[in-house]
RNA sequence: GGGCGCAUAGCUCAGUUGGUUAGAGCACCUCCCUUACAAGGAGGGGGUCACAGGUUCGAGUCCUGUUGCGCCCA
């Protein structure tokens, strides 16, 4: 035991102990019962390290502890999110390459030594997945780096990426099970489409965002009579008109309902059909479907069954196709659009149409929601294209029931977060769509025939052995093929295709509990206890995960969601890169030691946001100092046996102490097993000050022995035993600061002890809490007098009066020594009171 | 537009099934070098519990409405 304890020093301390002993890997001969499993969710390395990672590991990391500390065999895993866009991007900008997939791969190839974002250097699939592979590495290891340091009782020997062997071979075992389920399909559909990225976009990575827009009056011609008018913001589609559409009730346009009007400049019959989405406030109340500008022209589209005239690209520009388009007119007014962008599309169209006369007025300018795709930076495009969909309940009411059943067996903490599941559950509008058109993934593990003419036989896709797995149709050569059939008429093609980052993302828990690859694991720990995570990510990361858990197993991947909130700035603002209030992790865990940064985030109760605050992180290091102090103290007083007897602790105040703290122990185990952390801290740490300022004061003269040697005794024992308890109770929240105490007098890691119970504190003759407590305020009044009287706490009192009720000075009297000894009282007389009180105190005069 | 959450001291937040005079920490003020701790300790001031109604013997707490903020969804 140092002379002056520090904090200094203790994390690098412990963190290389807990690393060397090997202390948090999982004994998997436990069986399932014996086993507490988290699903850990893996972090996105491409983006930067943040205090909100540290926040929200934080929690899952007091849960554990604490789970462990209780018996049970943690599996504790760790995942890195390397897969998908984000990485693709970072990797992008950071070497300064884009992937072009036609190019040969080059085994020589360096990056550019100074990235340039404008001129891009173009590298082969191959080269662009190897950067990709080795920049996720490094930030892998600063994301180790900083858990090791922060003390999260993670199985390092459990890690896992989202695109190694396991985890592709897990997505690809998944996807093959669910294509020969029906679960899995393909169709060629209307797709949301980035034209950035130039890839489909799933519901699940949606946003709205507000952006000016203009309507524009455009008239159609019927047969005979007056024209009729409609209003859209988009007159650069006019070419790809299908129909006109108005609500069946509105008046206006009962008439028109099943006869036919003419497109202006392109001259197209239109049918006017009604459809209730149709908004008689909006515009003229009739509006243009056109394939397709947005997705309740796709909702039209085929509900009504119209014909698809697409105009647009993959690349956002208008096509060179436009067979329906008949007069010689119509044909060269469209010829030039073509290959223009849609912003320019738009100027000459708008063009054409006044060249026409039927635009009418000016374009009135608006600001609408316009859908984005949440990474992305112009609006999404809708193209039709073969896809690959995974059903999630948004097409078949039996599926959706069942997942709403789901999640109202899953156990949320706290509750109302279920809420945002069965919103976004009741509110799907298609099946998942999990084709991604990029490179850096998990590649659909299919190969396609290819006919006399060298087109593709999507209808009977050729699938791999489960053993062969995981595989790349693009460079593995299907049965019964050899590699140079590739590409040539009545060979064979690879899908092009990567997963989206949810269908890996999605099979977390097969993943780490080696559901593909050792099913003697998966027997032990599945399906898992715990899903810790943020509530931005319960439509995309909890709901795919149920979905996956429920096609491949008919039940929940787990039991309890654990829901963690946000960290704000001190402005309540979310905290994120562009508003440049982001601090870094590592520097805060060296500033202010990784037990205050991990006692700040305790502070955030589960699904609270909570601000970023370094007040908090201070409270938390002066209370881990505080626990290095008061154990010297407690550890000093030890002329008695080193093993702490309960039957030793005779004295009443002491008694009455170990009462309180048992009830400590109790509200603290029942808030841990309600999840909250938070407020298991909080009992400990409020009954700790008051141990220290006012137990430790109390019983500071009789532990040293200056009375009787029963007391001096009990006290001792009384002190050990509660020290115990404490330890114990903050070591999930302040694992290194209760490790290094308790290295100081007991063997092995207090991480490795039994959780406290009631039956550890309580002595054959067991007191009431009030004992103490009643103390504690007959001293603080004593202090009080001192404090007015602006004198010193050692001042002696010449005589003060104690009052009470009959039963609490008889309570008082059973404390009387400790009480004089702590206050300096020569003469303490008694009287009758309503309430405990210290008065007609006489400090003695220097 | 629908849903969820929040609103309590200058700040960050507790406040259980409704029950004495609404609490803690930080900050502020005063004092104390006390043999565990001055990176400490003792004490003090500070609140119309967002607003308006209602239920009740009694409302920070329950109900209705309003306002403001945040988030999710459309």
């Amino acid at each position: 035991m140092p002379e002056r304890p520090s904090l200094e020093g203790l994390d690098g301390k412990w963190a290389s102990v807990w690393r060397q002993n090997r202390a948090y890997e999982f004994d998997r001969t436990k069986t399932r019962a014996e086993v507490f499993s988290i699903d850990t969710p893996p972090p996105t390395v491409s983006g930067s390290l943040h205090v909100g990672h540290v926040f929200s590991y934080t929690h899952t990391d007091c849960l554990a502890r604490y789970k462990r500390m209780q018996g049970l065999e943690v599996f504790y895993p760790m995942g890195w999110d390397d897969n998908g866009l984000p990485t693709e991007r970072r990797v992008q900008n950071y070497y300064g390459v884009r992937c072009d997939p036609s190019l040969p791969y080059d085994d020589e190839f360096t990056p550019p030594t100074k990235p340039d974002a404008k001129r891009q250097v173009a590298i082969s699939r191959r080269n662009f997945v190897q950067l990709c592979e080795q920049l996720t590495n490094e930030d892998e290891k600063e994301f180790e780096a900083l858990w090791r340091h922060l003390g999260l009782s993670i199985d390092w020997s459990h890690q896992y990426q989202t695109i190694d062997n396991n985890a592709r071979k897990t997505s690809q075992l998944a996807f093959l099970q669910n294509l020969a389920r029906d679960e899995a399909y393909q169709a060629e559909a209307p797709t949301l489409w980035d034209i950035t990225f130039r890839t489909a976009v799933a519901q699940a990575e949606l946003e709205d965002r507000e952006r000016p827009g203009a309507y524009h009056r455009i008239s159609f011609h019927p047969e005979s009579g007056e024209p009729v008018y409609i209003e859209t913001t988009r007159p650069e589609l006019l070419a790809a008109c299908v129909a006109l559409v108005a609500h069946p009730d509105d008046e206006r346009y009962q008439s028109l309902f099943g006869s036919s009007v003419r497109t202006p400049v392109f001259d197209v019959s239109v049918p006017v059909v009604s459809h209730e989405l149709a908004d008689p406030e909006k515009g003229s109340g009739i509006a243009m479907i056109c394939t397709f500008g947005d997705t309740t022209d796709v909702t039209w589209w085929r509900e009504l069954q119209l014909p698809t005239r697409p105009i647009l690209g993959w690349d956002g520009r208008i096509t060179g196709e436009a067979p329906w388009l008949e007069s010689q007119e119509a044909k060269d007014a469209y010829q030039t659009l073509v290959g223009a962008t849609v912003f320019t599309a738009k100027e000459r169209m708008v063009a054409l149409l006044q060249d026409s006369g039927d635009l009418v007025g000016e374009p009135r300018a608006i600001s609408h929601p316009v859908k984005f795709f949440e990474k992305g930076e112009r609006p999404l495009e809708i193209v039709t294209t073969r896809q690959w969909y995974l059903r999630n309940g948004g097409r078949d009411a039996a599926l959706r029931d069942k997942l709403l059943e789901r999640g109202a067996e899953l156990d949320w903490h706290p509750h109302h977060m279920k809420v945002r599941y069965d919103n976004w559950v009741a509110g799907l509008n298609g099946d998942w769509l999990v084709s991604r058109q990029r490179f850096f993934g998990v590649p659909f593990p299919l190969w396609y025939e290819l006919d006399q003419n060298g087109e593709p036989r999507y209808e009977n896709p050729i699938v791999p052995a489960d053993e062969s797995l995981p595989i790349d149709p693009a460079t593995d050569v299907p049965p019964g093929f050899t590699e140079e059939q590739r590409g040539v008429p009545s060979g064979f093609m690879g899908d092009p295709d990567v997963m989206d980052t949810w269908a890996t993302s999605s099979l977390t828990p097969q993943i780490a509990g080696g559901w593909a690859t050792d099913a003697d694991l998966w027997e032990r720990v599945s399906p898992m206890d715990l899903r810790p995570q943020a509530h931005e990510i319960i439509r995309t990361w909890l709901f795919s995960t149920v979905v996956r858990s429920q096609l491949q197993d008919n039940q929940l991947p787990w039991t309890h969601a654990a829901i963690s909130g946000w960290i704000l700035d001190p402005d309540r603002k979310k905290m994120s890169k562009s508003k440049g209030n982001v601090v870094t992790p590592m520097a805060l865990l060296e500033q202010h030691g990784s037990d205050a940064v991990r006692y700040w985030a305790a502070n955030g109760r589960p699904g609270t946001d909570t601000a970023f605050e370094v007040g908090q992180m201070k409270i938390g290091r002066r209370l881990a100092i505080k626990i290095l102090n008061a154990s010297r103290f407690v550890l000093l007083q030890q002329d008695g046996p080193s093993e702490a007897d309960l039957a030793d602790v005779t004295n009443p105040l002491d008694q009455s102490m170990l009462a309180a703290l048992s009830d400590v122990v109790t509200a603290a185990t029942a808030a841990f097993e309600d999840y909250n952390y938070t407020k298991a801290l909080e009992a400990t740490e409020t009954f700790f000050w008051s141990f220290c300022d006012d137990y430790l004061e109390l019983v500071k003269d009789r532990a040293a022995g200056n009375r009787d040697a029963g007391g001096s005794t009990s006290a001792q024992a009384a002190l050990r035993i509660a020290l115990s308890a404490m330890l114990r109770l903050f070591a999930p929240i302040l694992p290194f600061v209760t490790e290094e105490v308790w290295s100081w007098w007991r063997p092995g890691s207090v991480h490795a002890q039994p959780w406290p119970t009631v039956a550890d504190l309580l002595p054959p003759t067991q007191q009431d809490p009030a004992v103490f407590t009643q103390a504690a305020v007959a001293l603080s009044f004593l202090r009080k007098a001192k404090s007015e009287a602006k004198a010193s706490m050692r001042t002696e009192v010449v005589s003060a009066t104690a009052v009470g009720s009959a039963a609490q000075l008889t309570a008082l009297k059973l404390t009387e020594g400790d009480l004089k000894a702590a206050g300096r009282v020569s003469v303490l007389s008694y009287a009758d009171g309503d309430a405990v009180a210290v008065q007609d105190i006489v400090l003695e005069t220097t």
